[in-house]
DNA sequence: TTAGTTTATAGATGATTGTCTATGTAAGGT
DNA sequence: ACCTTACATAGACAATCATCTATAAACTAA
């Protein structure tokens, strides 16, 4: 059998492992939930663009329309499966892409 | 600016054309929707890990451990989406991955 | 300490979703 | 025609989710 274009063969239920493969497709699936969200692409593709390729909760909320706790809860989504980093600086929470975990999204439909 | 890794661009919302960037952003996250299910991913990956890369309904059922019309549901939402073909062979149904479809997921991640 | 600003959390609510059972539809065989 | 097999659709239900308002927490500056 040669090799498919697809790198989710571990998710298929091999009858000994299925419980195993399972739970490695709810890792992914979880994974993909988290940019599976219109509004969560677009905080994505604001914060790339951004200058310093990081943004904080107030430089979303208005272009997005949203309110600040909406907001606050789709970072939080993000960055519970590490796709985004966050970090403080004094009363602002910048946020950053977290690339290496892109590129791993990248790799599941390499 | 520098090219970024990022080619969800367009999903940023540009003071002017923000509803077109929005129902871009929905179109996507409606693609990602349909393989961020753990359920999906499997019967993804078995599609493209069978014999002549297809699969009819009856071959998913059991190594999934879902019912027959909850396999049929998925299916469609992955074919609403055209991330997978179906065939109908005499009394069976085939499925097999789109995989052009496919691609346009790993370049929005590329 | 007090006030002001930014972000996070809690709780509520309506919408979406994954699953099931029951039933309908399509095709093949006797 | 009838029966069987394979798949699709409809309806119900519990769970998840995106959003809001209200409030708490963290930090800065007087």
């Amino acid at each position: 059998m040669t090799k498919s274009a697809l790198t989710l063969s571990d998710c298929a239920p091999a009858t000994p492992t299925e419980p195993i493969a399972r739970s490695k497709a709810e890792d992914t699936a979880n994974l993909l939930k988290a940019v599976a969200d219109p509004t969560r692409l677009q905080i994505l593709a604001i914060i790339a663009k951004s200058a310093e390729q990081e943004s904080c909760v107030c430089d979303l909320t208005e272009p997005l329309g949203l309110s600040q706790p909406t907001i606050s809860h789709h970072l939080k989504k993000l960055s519970d499966v590490d796709l985004v980093e966050k970090q403080r600086r004094g009363t602002w929470v910048w946020y950053s892409l977290n690339k290496k975990r892109w590129a791993e999204i990248a790799q599941l439909f390499a």
